[in-house]
DNA sequence: AGTTCGTAGATCCTATAGGATCTTTCCTGG
DNA sequence: CCAGGAAAGATCCTATAGGATCTACGAACT
């Protein structure tokens, strides 16, 4: 007999899943920099548990890429990205996110796109520099997700939250000054997939990937 | 003082690293078969190791999509795709694919084109039906990864392998009397490739895939 | 016959310990 | 001063053990 769905939920978390969630946290947040060693003794001692989840949990990360391992030496966390390495990971989210707005333009159902059109409308106001930018990166890693999603491919989403790990190692170097242009661009993504015009959803997705990559390279050149 | 890239390749892989190959080649060979169970212990005692490399392959293997985890119920192999799900598998590799031909064709050197086109050159002949079919999807492989290769796109590259994987989970369906076909549609996209044109070589590239989705559709019917 | 409950055994998960390997520091010799 | 070697300490890796949880089976009840 099939297990009904809500029940598959029953399941806790094992001790080796909260050490993945938290690692993972400290890596996006740059708690644990680009580039740092890892020590798996003294996370274990530092998060109060043995190697064996710490380990488990490192593994994971390295299979994401958000990790580096070498046998015997222990691991580091993934480098920024080199120049050539952002703009392949660019010319990758052309591809896949304009393929994303095309298909959710084809695709939404009418309360998605009303969804859509509500996260595309709001904004992040106030607060210090820190909170206001771990606001923004949200809200603008929400409207990519979503879109995502709206394309009802599992596969594509999968792959652009794949990417969009990398990405945020380099969110905080984004340009503040930047982030009303970007909302305005949100927007009109979202009346384009709402319009159900794929042309026009594609074509505002390349247009806000492409001047996101150039505020993006100039931290590259500081 | 920097290492020297070539001493990097001196540290051996561990235990945990040869699990994971050896359980990596079970899942793609289905001695572990879509749906098995994956028990721990049964499987450190048939290695003759200890369970703690095991665990470990085990959570790579399941960032990889290749096995699933409830926890503290074990893993299982990713079951078979649904024909929804093998068809968003299709539509990612038409997406990424055809992108990968596009740019190899922009950006391979010459010597990338020869070797292609050697490759593309290959047939298999011979043998019984199993390690017949196990050539031959070893050689649709490499020419695929090679033309990921060609694509100078790491990130484009990781994809397709990524996607691979699953679809590899499938090939022991694919129906042997269509090999001469695709070893054609092999020749013509390595041609356009070394012609320097990027329309003609995503276009074989793209007929290759959507006959390859029927011929693997076939196998769903029966 | 079907359902529910309890128990036993299997399996999963994590802690601990010990050996192998790596890294760092110090000393010696040129 | 610099380079090489040795030793000590830290870290990585794996085995083992024990407790928690799950699964399967049998018995009892309706």
């Amino acid at each position: 007999m099939a297990r009904p769905l809500s029940l598959v939920r029953l399941h806790r978390p094992t001790l080796g899943d909260d050490v993945y969630e938290t690692l993972r946290s400290a890596v996006l947040e740059h708690i644990l920099a680009p580039g740092d060693r890892v020590n798996i003794d003294a996370l274990a001692r530092e998060l109060d548990v043995s190697p064996t989840p710490v380990r488990e949990a490192l593994a994971r990360l390295e299979s994401e890429g958000l990790l580096r391992k070498r046998p015997r030496a222990g691991y580091t966390v993934s480098p920024l990205l080199t120049v050539a390495e952002f703009n392949d990971m660019f010319d990758m989210r052309l591809l896949l996110e304009c393929a994303a707005a095309r298909w959710a333009a084809e695709r939404a159902t009418d309360e998605q796109c009303e969804e859509l059109t509500a996260e595309a409308a709001r904004t992040v106001e106030g607060g210090d520099d820190r909170t206001w930018h771990a606001a923004f990166t949200a809200l603008d890693a929400r409207l990519h997700d979503l879109v995502a999603e709206l394309s009802a491919s599992p596969l594509l989403r999968e792959s652009i939250n794949r990417l969009h790990s990398h990405l945020h190692l380099h969110r905080r170097y984004f340009p503040y000054d930047q982030t009303a242009i970007t909302n305005d661009e949100h927007r009109v993504l979202a009346a384009a997939i709402r319009d159900r015009d794929p042309g026009r959803a594609e074509a505002a997705m390349r247009l806000h990937l492409i001047r996101a990559r150039e505020r993006h390279l100039v931290a590259f050149e500081e």
